[in-house]
DNA sequence: ACACGGACTTGTCCCCATCTTG
DNA sequence: CAAGATGGGGACAAGTCCGTGT
């Protein structure tokens, strides 16, 4: 919001087009970012292809076909089961997951009416901001508003110890002068130099020195608690010199943007009430708006209590623990990608670690009946197919083909083995299952120990020393050798991913690192280069693709992942700020002369509007499912009089099954851009994602398609957390948490598979249900006769029950009544969030800033909201002020 | 203008340890 | 205490997007 100019308090009634204007001059200032210089890589991927690829022949372009067959995925999009009702409160835009609920719910189109719009804003806008949608009514059901989804959603505690932690560090946000310092400080020094030396408030000092690396992530071993993150510290993301925004809190200088938000938060007083303008808001949520408006409370704003979360309380006590922890806080000082392009000054790192080598089995397959020879490598191939028997790949001809192929090859020419159909490879089934069964027998005992014997060969490999700092290593396993299986109708499934060697890799180390050994005997890695333009510790070709690499990263609870992540955020935010032009911008030309800014101006109003991705093109040989831009003409069908139909398989072969209700131009020029094509053909014909992009970038520096996607996700959370917090104990706020990041996950079309079990558990709550409600009409009985005083009926089993007061059975029947309705709001819960998963979002789309805000505000225990990974990859965000809103 | 190499983010599934329940 | 439910986290596939060389 531009509200950066003195009255700022409502600027956002006023026309934003100017507003926007200025802003945008403004704009430039932000965050130029210099990406990083072209660093000089050299070394073409080899390319050793391994052998034939003959592969491609069908890529079956049906989707329907795909709908079926993909494993769960696709039962689970079409999966019929109705009764999911949206829930909300809010009108909900729901994408229905699953095509029969379609009719049912017609929820969806809600999204469109936008909200009331407020006069002021622009007249532009107003127009859309009518409600096609709202004349055409839809029967939503408003449904109750239950929005309450079960409480309990994650009622088991947290590990005190983490919980604590985290309180340290909230506590102290703003105050801490000394981590500001401190960050500060170290920009100025170069990196490198720092890492032992800050340590301020470490006690770290008495440990040995390696000890004394300071770290950030976790350890997860068994120790953990010790080292396990004490949040509390300040990561440092903080950052970054060229970047912009610094946290919140901080007063910033000169940006405005940024400033302006503090001020906002600061101000208390404003009533929430417009909030901001709606154009932050997204606009499928805009309609919902309406209605909720009137509920949004006002109130909220009271009393951002210092955070708190309960674990502070215990803090104290363990307190020690956080004391070790402190390493993290060094962490803080790196300075991430401060020079152009360098992401790091110094770099140590172990490599990777390879898979064990294959160790033969010797039992062998049946060909045509009779047992085969093979030899180790042979058997190899043989025994990953025949693990995979049971599953859906082994059954489609394309796997089995693809399979086949590259098994022939390490046959030979003459082999004994030509026809699929004559093998049975269930002898190293069960020779395999049986090795699961006995692992599975293992005494606790036992497994520990083969645990710990692995986690002592690969403790080294887990950190990297960045810049001094002790980092996490994201993945240093090597990933062994199989069968792909690609999501989706993937022309590749079924190849041999072969053995990678050290031959194949490339270690990416500081110059004056030591060279990680090769682990295996005898060999030694492809190339070591010295690159502090980027992040990778390691990369080899994909075997699959040999086009195209694997990398080791750090972890995400690495200051240099942290950074990135909180540049991504802010990135978003700074969105928010041209939204509302860039909204203006792409109605005015929806009916442009010139086909491809329409096309532009469409494309650019789906991905704002739906969330979509981006939509690159894809080579043949990938699976074929589309974003925006390669939208097929049979992609969308128009639903008269202003409604459109996605039916398209997106990332990872997830459909994406939605109607919306459009502005009446858009509808009409989707028309345009499908009359005179036939099926296969691109909607969006004249354009891409790097033409879109290049414009995108013209609206505001560094915007792109998938920045739509995390701020729609992030205002979104933001403004229903804000809107339907009320009063109330910790779980219900959590079902509110959680009912904010369902919503979030349904725009993103963030699916998951139904359980095998998912409806066997139902009909067990249902039962239990039933039994409770007997219980209760039982209670109601003796209540009724005790008043007369009667004594109560038998029970089930003939006996006499106890005679109980009345009010003692009152009491019980509103225990009863608590009971169902908590089942009640569970298994609602769980019938809504069956297809649907939270943690994409949480992880990758929601600021963790909005969050930990409103943790801080509400007196929520951060820990009922993060888990201890998102807690450690979100330990930048852990001081923001309680007054942050996105 | 564009294909492509390259780097990094996003996304789902699956295994397994742990918690819950009966 | 066993069987089932849950959730964390690893594995790894599949996207996005940038820069470059032609």
């Amino acid at each position: 919001m531009a509200n950066s100019y003195a009255g700022d308090s409502e600027d956002d009634d006023e026309p934003l087009c100017f507003k926007r204007n200025k802003s945008v001059s403004k704009k430039n200032e932000l965050n130029a970012e210099v990406k990083k210089i072209p660093s000089q890589k050299n070394d073409g991927p080899s390319k050793q292809a391994p052998n034939g690829s003959s592969s491609h022949g069908q890529n079956s372009t049906g989707q329907k076909a795909r709908v079926g067959s993909s494993i769960n995925r696709s039962t689970s999009n079409s999966g019929a089961k109705n009764s999911k009702e949206s829930t909300a409160p809010l009108p909900d835009k729901s994408k229905q997951l699953s095509g029969t609920n379609v009719g049912g719910k017609d929820i969806k189109e809600k999204r469109i009416e936008k909200p009331p719009v407020k006069p002021n804003s622009d007249s532009e806008d107003s127009d859309d901001e009518k409600p096609l949608s709202s004349r055409i009514s839809l029967p939503v059901s408003q449904k109750s508003n239950s929005a309450k989804i079960s409480g309990g959603i994650n009622s088991s505690g947290p590990s005190p110890s983490v919980s604590e932690k985290t309180k340290v560090s909230i506590k102290k946000s703003s105050e801490d002068s000394e981590d500001e310092m401190s960050l500060s400080s170290k920009f100025q020094l170069k990196p490198g130099v720092s890492g032992s030396v800050k340590q301020p408030h470490d006690s770290d000092e008495e440990k040995p020195l390696s000890s004394r690396i300071p770290q950030n992530g976790n350890v997860k071993r068994e120790n953990d608690q010790i080292d396990s993150p004490k949040l509390s510290n300040k990561r440092p993301l903080s950052n970054t010199s060229n970047s912009v925004q610094s946290s919140v809190k901080k007063a910033k200088p000169s940006d405005a943007s940024v400033s302006n938000k503090v001020k906002h938060t600061s101000v208390k007083a404003e009533p929430k009430k417009e909030e901001e303008d709606d154009d932050n808001v997204p606009i499928a949520r805009r309609m919902t708006k309406c209605n909720a408006s009137d509920s949004k409370s006002q109130t909220i704003k009271k009393t951002p209590s210092k955070v708190v979360s309960s674990s502070l309380k215990k803090t104290n006590k363990n307190s020690k623990k956080i004391v070790k922890k402190s390493k993290y806080s060094q962490s803080t000082k790196v300075p991430p990608s401060s020079g152009e392009g360098q992401k790091w000054t110094t770099l140590e790192h172990c490599g990777v670690i390879f898979p064990p080598p294959y160790k033969p089995h010797g039992v062998k397959i049946l060909y045509n009946g009779q047992p085969v020879d093979l030899t180790s490598e042979q058997e190899e191939v043989a025994t990953m197919f025949a693990v995979m028997k049971e599953t859906e790949y082994a059954t489609k001809p394309k796997f089995i083909e693809n399979f086949m192929n590259d098994w022939r090859v390490i046959l030979g020419r003459n082999h004994v083995i030509k026809k699929f159909e004559l093998c049975d490879f269930t002898p190293i089934y069960e020779w395999h299952e049986k090795e699961k069964e006995k692992k599975k027998q293992m005494t606790t005992a036992e497994k520990k120990l083969v645990k710990e014997e692995k986690m002592k060969q690969e403790e080294k490999y887990m950190w990297a020393v960045v810049d001094g700092v002790k980092e996490k290593v994201g993945n240093f396993r090597v990933e062994p050798p199989g069968l792909f299986r690609g999501r989706g109708e993937h022309p590749k499934m079924g190849k041999l991913k072969k053995r990678i060697r050290p031959r194949d890799i490339t270690i990416n180390i500081g110059k004056d690192a030591p060279v990680p050994e090769c682990p295996i005997p005898g060999e030694r890695w492809k190339e070591v280069k010295h690159d502090n333009t980027v992040t990778w510790l390691a990369f080899w070709n994909d075997p699959i693709n040999p086009k195209e690499f694997k990398y080791v990263f750090l972890a995400a609870s690495s200051s240099l992942k942290g950074q990135s992540d909180k540049e991504k955020y802010e990135k978003a935010r700074k969105l928010k700020e041209y939204i509302h032009d860039i909204r203006v911008n792409y109605t005015k030309d929806f009916t442009n002369k010139d086909i491809m800014k329409r096309q532009i101006a469409v494309a650019t109003y789906l991905i704002d509007k739906l969330a979509l991705r981006a939509g690159n093109e894809k080579d043949d040989d990938e699976a074929d499912t589309v974003g925006c831009c390669t939208l097929k003409v049979e992609n969308v069908t128009l639903v008269p009089p202003n409604q459109l139909q996605f039916d398209f398989l997106g990332k990872d072969s997830i459909r994406y099954f939605n109607t919306v209700e459009v502005e009446l131009p858009v509808y009409k020029a989707i028309g345009q851009f499908k009359s005179g094509k036939k099926e296969g053909d691109d909607l969006f014909d004249k354009l891409d994602t790097s033409k879109l992009n290049a414009h995108l970038k013209e609206l505001m520096p560094g915007l792109t398609a998938k920045v739509f996607r995390t701020y729609n996700a992030s205002i979104t959370l933001d403004d229903m957390l804000n809107r339907e917090t009320k009063g109330g104990d910790v779980a219900e706020k959590i079902v509110v948490y959680n009912h904010a990041n369902k919503e979030v996950a349904i725009i993103c079309n963030h699916q998951r598979s139904v359980s095998k079990s998912h409806s066997a558990q139902m009909s067990k709550l249902n039962e239990k249900m039933d039994e409770l409600k007997a219980v209760l009409d039982g209670l109601k009985t003796d209540l009724m006769r005790a008043k007369k005083g009667k004594p109560p009926l038998k029970d089930a089993d003939g006996k006499q029950k106890r005679n109980l007061a009345p009010e003692a059975l009152e009491r019980k029947i509103a225990q009863t009544n608590a009971k169902i309705e908590k089942m009640e709001r569970d298994m609602k819960s769980k019938e809504d969030l069956k297809t649907v998963a939270l943690g994409t979002s949480k992880i990758n789309y929601l600021d963790p800033r909005i969050s930990v805000a409103w943790c801080k505000r509400h007196e929520v225990p951060i820990e009922k909201i993060f888990n201890k990974s998102l807690l450690a990859k979100f330990a930048w965000a852990m001081d923001v002020d309680p007054d942050f809103r996105f």
